[in-house]
DNA sequence: CACCAGGAATGTA
DNA sequence: TACATTCATGGT
């Protein structure tokens, strides 16, 4: 573990201590499965969006105890979207969670029993569903399911290219690079790419 | 007032 | 594979 990757984990750490403020509850362990569903419902609500609008419409959700997947599942969605309105593309995003909570809820028997199938179906299965792409899928199966996957990000992007970390930035080849480098740890990759997100807020 | 934020789907070439 | 367009709110 002594290499540039590794050395940048150490610093973020020596210079944040543990993630806080929005990673508090995403870098949780252990998480209860009521903390795991709302994991996923902001990683999905997240997208392309800041985190205070996806907060507001957390806020909506729990304030009337829709914040769960079967709920999600069984809310209509005239309902729902008025709920999530806050964090904008909310007519995606309604059907995106609706369609999500039904796969998870319904066809799989909830969010403990996906977290029981091996990797490689995990990210088929939920990159297969409408909304999820690669990010958000990894997302959930890092932050929700404890998972060693190494989320790539705008922000994790950005830095790789500031340090001149590799000449390829896709988003495989850099998941490769993080994951090649480092421990198979959930909760190193966790805590590491919020400290990475939080750094690049900063920075700024 | 203009721009953008922790994306993804769809269409085009 | 790579790029453009669409979805839409709230902050700065």
């Amino acid at each position: 573990m002594d290499n540039s990757i590794s050395a940048l984990y150490k610093d973020l750490r020596k210079k944040y201590g543990r993630p806080e403020g929005q990673w508090k509850l995403w870098c949780k362990r252990p998480k209860t499965l009521t903390e795991r569903e709302e994991v996923v419902v902001g990683a999905i609500l997240t997208q392309n969006t800041n985190w205070k609008n996806v907060e507001y419409a957390l806020a909506n959700l729990k304030k009337e105890k829709l914040c769960s997947l079967s709920k999600i599942n069984g809310i209509n969605k005239l309902r729902l979207s008025r709920l999530v309105k806050p964090s904008g593309f909310y007519n995606q995003k309604t059907d995106y969670l609706k369609r999500t909570a039904k796969f998870i809820d319904e066809e799989c028997g909830g969010l403990r029993k996906l977290g029981k199938k091996p990797l490689v179906e995990l990210k088929k299965e939920l990159t297969a569903l409408k909304g999820l792409g690669r990010e958000t899928a990894d997302s959930i199966i890092l932050y929700a399911l404890d998972k060693p996957v190494f989320v790539i990000d705008a922000y994790t992007r950005r830095l790789a290219k500031k340090l001149n970390l590799t000449d390829n930035l896709s988003y495989l080849s850099l998941q490769n690079l993080f994951e090649s480098n480092l421990p198979r740890s959930y909760k190193l990759y966790q805590d590491f790419h919020a400290l990475i997100v939080i750094n690049e807020k900063q920075g700024r």
